[in-house]
DNA sequence: TTCCGGGTGGGGAAAAGTGGGGAGGCTCGT
DNA sequence: ACGAGCCTCCCCACTTTTCCCCACCCGGAA
């Protein structure tokens, strides 16, 4: 289960070293398979391969006819790369990737359960404006009663 | 049961000393194990490990195109940290987690039933003004009927 | 006043992050 | 077709940070 938000940095060959403690666990279900795609909120997505699989089967078996299922196959399987963790732990952020992105030096990488974000520094700090932002009306449509 | 306000200095390492009252509670329901996250009202949530793991699935169950519901997700999840108390009953506080909540030296942590809240000293008693500001209309919807 | 428990700070060892260098492979030019 | 140059990927070593443990100090109670 991957939790947490590390800042990381992108070395001159766009390379992300993934923090140790996430490693292993990485390692056990895949091998250090992971892949990389970019998601419609401009961050990047980070799976472990098994994990993705099945997400990418169910966008394929959208029609390419509805507009909006054509531009969530284009942008989640045209992205998708497959990448592994070299022997230090770092995996590859292909250049059309880092610039969906926007990604510069500086990026954080926030576990999210099964799987990975990659965020822009700029990009990470709007979403947490935004949701100080927001006040009331905090919780979403079927989570009314969701509480801490 | 947690209750009752402590105030805490955050040392140079970015470390707090829980108080010792609640020491032995901690170590018995999840051998020291806790879970720091980010709440959306700019303090940090601290829970025992195993009361955490339900607020999690729940949120983690909910849509990542729902735009409340993503910002959710990457607030409470993306920013959980697990850590063990040391030896001498001292939790880390990760650097994001700090900057987050804007926390300085002095800090406060409160007691919430099931969990704990971390707060800045500003943040706290802002907190405090605001209630104090509201005067009548104190009762919250659904509580109407609550008195003391 | 002395002992005990809790809070605080510091130091050292080990591991993780970062950058550089070298070898292998592919391509292009002759 | 063969050789040279370049680009890419992989591995190794250094530097930095992080984590863990120990020692001291302060306050309270007996």
């Amino acid at each position: 289960m991957f939790q947490g938000a590390s800042q990381l940095t992108l070395d001159a060959k766009g390379r992300v070293a993934i923090p140790a403690k996430h490693r292993e666990a990485l390692s056990t279900v895949s091998s250090g398979r992971l892949v990389l795609t970019a998601h419609p909120h401009r961050c990047l997505l980070i799976y472990p391969e098994p994990a993705w699989e099945p997400k990418r089967d169910e966008v394929l078996r959208a029609s390419s006819f509805e507009p909006r299922a054509a531009l969530l196959k284009r942008l989640l399987v045209g992205f998708a790369q497959e990448e592994s963790m070299d022997a230090a732990g770092r995996v590859l952020v292909s250049p059309s990737l880092r610039q969906f992105a926007q990604l510069e030096k500086q990026v954080w990488l926030v576990g999210q359960g099964s799987h990975f974000e990659l965020w822009s520094e700029a990009g990470w700090l709007a979403e947490q404006e935004k949701m100080l932002a927001i006040g009331a009306d905090l919780l979403p449509p079927g989570m009314e009663s969701f509480s801490l």
